[in-house]
DNA sequence: ATGAATTATGCTCATTTTGAGTATAAATAG
DNA sequence: CTATTTATACTCAAAATGAGCATAATTCAT
């Protein structure tokens, strides 16, 4: 093993805080003078950080303020090329995911701290149908990459369901980094690889670094971990109606769900206390629930299976 | 932010090589004079590695000359005083899971390269029974340390499967950290902290630096993955028999499972092709299979979502 | 050679879970 | 007062799961 005092290497904590706010998902930006928004981040400083996350904590803190409900560590990407600076230092980024919960009084903020999450991932929303995008633009110019690289037939297949493969939704960093492999994303003509830039300008919005890449990895990792565990409740208020739960759910997994069978789900996994209190909007009022658990550790209870629904909707 | 240029951190890539030989999930050790066995790792070296995977594959040649099937990264650990060296360094490790086949011609090795899993972790090994040292040493030491330490209370309850909450085979990283904390393993005692060093050690055998966390995180991790993704499968030879993808499960899960539901399960999931041949030992002979997929690539169908059993086994 | 033991495999059956509806309730909007 | 909207309740068939019994094809001991 050679020396290893020689290296010199910094350590970037980027964090994804989303949220969901009047049903729609969001994610937490930092607006700078003439770049691409970013992830609220900093450095890692061992010797005030005890932890990493203290450190992105503080970092937090001081540059956005806001309260967290659930953090946590999500990949640590140390590509050459996808995370440069003006200096010339090696950097690695470690990127965090968290959670928190809309203020009840809204629209406190200015209006540009939270952007809407399929702004930079427009491919990954089918709420409403399969993104026309993907036949139109995606799929045809990931074909036509395919053919100086074989290599990724299978990786493309698999991550953008085609021939007989399911899309799954889940794979959202594997699409991302196709596309960024692809030349077909913003950043991938920032960071002067072979690109297509005119289709890369109509791939959602870039951000800074890697960030785009971190939040990819955020929005995976919330939609796997939402079938196994509750962190589905770090994004509610106190209280909610099932709809709502239901709406955040959508908003995270990308898909319309069957709203009996999704109140059945959520009933049995008795996450969910009714308060008796209802709550009146356009139809039939609906109950009001709370989240059963009041400590924030870690949850017992499985999380909820979600089944997406085929047919169209008929109400909304 | 301040200026990031100042900080001084080394990057070690460790990772852990499981392997599942003659039934038994093992572990590629490194061993050396005077201290506890290691796993291979080195540091990251950004002016030659491109990328960490790329470090960590060089190490892993240098070291043990492995050929690793499965590689994924499992979590970035930054804590303070939990790897620590002579030099006064700043050091942040980055744990790795590597997956490989056992060699076919065995016992190639000596005798020590490969050791054990549950060696490290016997509280984790549930095939036979629950382990009796539960019962006998953790619980109570960690009610002891729980007077002292009541905001563990829940974390030890989800933890350690206790008041109504069930062992989770996942959580075997929490269930590491709580031991540490509590003092009750080696390594609590090696870094300096309050503990209790007659129980610690009892609990497993210990490893260099943060090595055996990163263990905890890997078998964790494993345990987690092979439940929805065909991982299973790298660690088993290019033919087998059901019974032999059975034990290896067992052996990751730490439980044992009805064999008629896994062979439904394994069938049902068409990961796998019958060669026609059979293989003679004991009793009936057992019909070989390979694995379906060729590619080493990500593996499009869902995992094996296994279910223990309950009683105790008749045969064998 | 023969029966006991052992291992692999096949099949059944009750229960639970899931996916997809239909039906009803309780509001508001016009 | 009626249509529309939303919430909630209930049904039903299909699929998946958990548990066990039954049979097949061997070796082992005598």
């Amino acid at each position: 093993m050679s020396n290893p005092s020689s290296f010199e290497i910094l350590i970037d904590l980027s964090t994804a805080i989303l949220r969901v706010d009047d049903g729609r998902l969001e994610c937490r930006l930092v607006h700078e003078a003439d770049t691409a928004p970013r992830l609220p981040f900093g450095p890692f400083m061992p010797e005030s950080h005890r932890t990493m996350e203290i450190g992105l904590r503080q970092w937090v803190r001081e540059q956005v303020g806001v309260e967290l409900a659930h953090v946590e560590q999500l990949y640590t990407f140390a590509d050459q090329g996808r995370n440069t600076r003006g200096d010339g230092a090696h950097t690695v980024s470690v990127g965090y995911l968290a959670l928190t919960t809309a203020p009840t009084k809204s629209a406190e903020d200015a209006q540009d701290k939270w952007g809407g999450l399929y702004r930079f991932f427009p491919w990954e929303d089918w709420r409403d149908a399969r993104p026309a995008m993907l036949d139109e633009m995606i799929i045809p110019a990931l074909d036509s990459w395919l053919k100086k690289a074989e290599h990724a037939t299978e990786r493309v297949r698999l991550a953008f369901g085609r021939d007989g493969a399911e899309w799954d939704e889940e794979f959202v960093l594997e699409r991302y980094e196709l596309l960024y492999e692809a030349g077909l994303v913003g950043e991938a003509v920032r960071d002067g690889r072979k690109s297509t830039a005119d289709i890369a300008a109509h791939l959602g919005t870039m951000l800074q670094l890697d960030h785009r890449r971190i939040l990819a990895t955020a929005l995976g990792r919330l939609r796997a971990k939402m079938k196994y565990r509750p962190v589905l409740f770090d994004l509610m208020a106190k209280e909610f109606t099932l709809r709502q739960l239901q709406d955040t759910t959508e908003q995270v997994m990308g898909v319309e769900l069957h709203t009996q069978n999704f109140r059945r789900l959520v009933e049995k996994s008795e996450f969910v206390i009714p308060t008796g209190r209802t709550v009146k909007a356009r139809g039939r009022p609906a109950e009001i629930f709370r989240f059963r658990h009041n400590d924030r550790a870690e949850r017992p209870l499985s999380g909820l299976r979600v089944s997406s629904r085929s047919g169209g909707r008929k109400n909304r």
